[in-house]
DNA sequence: TCGACAAACTGGCTTAAGCCAGTTAAGCAC
DNA sequence: GTGCTTAACTGGCTTAAGCCAGTTTGTCGA
């Protein structure tokens, strides 16, 4: 019920958005500079007249928002940015893979960081629906060799990519079982195989993890991931592979730079 | 303590995860459908003998991954996976601005959707340091216009554009004042003022929402926003346009088709 | 048949209390 | 000093109880 002149709701704020909202202000401001410890919960608690659950359901908030990290014991902490591995937009040129370095590598070697990249698993299975689509294969007919790779820097886990080309193709190279590809990388072997890379069709677009990705990465709460879809097209304009990249979004940025058709 | 032999830890689970996980599961699963109810609070305490809280705990933890929908005093639903909208690769070619639709129209339409754009405000401002930097201009010494664009597709928002050009270049086009543009969108008026876009640079990053692109958007909890700065290059090699994007992942994607050089 | 109303139900949010595990720092023995 | 032990502290997580606001549903009356 309300009466005649009064103003549309202003609904009130409960206490742990309101609590929330003034640390977070002070965060943006810069009251808190990254890495700087917050009031404990007990603190907060007692600051604003709340129970301590307000105050950590504050702090929840926070980390929700990928703002704040708590370490148990500890404290929480204002985030700080990382610096951003940026997968340039020549990525998947040729004269990179003639430096021997892939582009994850390439990036993180010139920031100063030791880059890793592991394969955990290589098998041979009926490629999943979409997988297939994008090969233009059909998955009854032929199977596909899947490849995972967990891409580390400085032995923080990044992204996580998973690799898919048909076993017709790639059934008497390296690449089917080998977790070794030798110098260039896979591109490289696809090379030797008559399959250049002439043309890239990406897919973009982001979500939470899920519980397999938060395991393998390492994932603070509030940090979603990148999710890209990739095709490579050969010179006969036929795809030979398709990879699915998992990235920590607050580490890793994706450039394309693409020229405009009429 | 451990006694030789143990196993190592297999830490145990804390109820609302394990609750959570079970729930997950029967998502991933199928057992729940997409739309289905999932039990109330109350039901999932007594049936897991653990209390309401820890119930509600396990319902967060899911909504936190964007698996779920909370309705206060109707309960929590399996989040349907939306239509994706796809912003195409081709979306800044010339020959769709002759169309007259925006790719973000074009796609919405496509759908049997109705797309809206609305300008919320134009200002002229000192660029920020690093729209400055992609414009290639100093701050100082030229100002820019701010262009803000809500994009809805049926009424749901979907994405927030800023778009910056210099002063100098739009001070005499509608651009500069006016909320609509005329056929062809900002491109073809930049085609009028003798700025072609021959190239294309988007950098792409994800992150959760910050409180105003949540309020704009209309954000449920654990869903990101796609985060897309993009740069136009005229037929010179320069600059003259740059926006910043930000899209509710769980509704929308980007495409690109690039060719790859030596 | 239909609308209004009320009761039952559901999630949102809080309090107060407590145990646990990980961290930190002080102090003590060497 | 150096290294260990311990006590204090911090977040993680739970219980039990309760009020509130929004939703659903059943019932009653016109």
């Amino acid at each position: 019920m309300t009466t005649p002149g009064d103003r549309p709701a202003a609904e009130p704020i409960p206490p742990s958005r309101r609590i929330a909202a003034l640390l977070r202000e002070k965060i943006i401001s810069g009251g808190y500079a990254p890495g700087d410890k917050l009031p404990t919960e007990r603190a907060l608690a007692q600051q604003h007249g709340v129970a301590r659950n307000t105050a950590a359901a504050a702090i929840r908030i926070l980390a929700g928002e990928g703002l704040v990290d708590t370490h148990q014991g500890s404290g929480a902490y204002v985030r700080a940015t990382p610096r951003l591995i940026r997968l340039g937009a020549g990525r998947y040129a040729r004269n990179l893979r003639a430096s021997g370095l892939s582009p994850f590598g390439a990036e993180v070697t010139r920031q100063g960081r030791t880059p890793r990249v592991v394969c955990t698993s290589i098998t041979r299975i009926e490629p999943p629906a979409e997988v297939a689509e994008r090969l233009e294969i059909s998955s009854r007919d032929e199977t596909v060799v899947r490849r995972e790779n967990h891409y580390f820097a400085d032995e923080s886990p990044m992204q996580i990519g998973i690799t898919y080309a048909p076993w017709s193709i790639v059934e008497h190279s390296v690449i089917s079982h080998s977790t070794t590809l030798g110098p260039g990388g896979i591109y490289a072997r696809f090379d030797d195989l008559g399959h250049s890379v002439t043309r890239a069709r990406d897919e973009l677009s982001a979500r939470m993890p899920i519980p397999e990705e938060l395991a393998i990465l390492a994932i603070p709460p509030g940090v979603p991931v990148l999710d890209l879809r990739h095709v490579s097209i050969d010179q006969n304009g036929r795809p030979f592979e398709v990879s699915h990249f998992a990235m920590r979004a607050d580490h890793m940025a994706v450039d394309y730079d693409v020229p405009v058709e009429d």
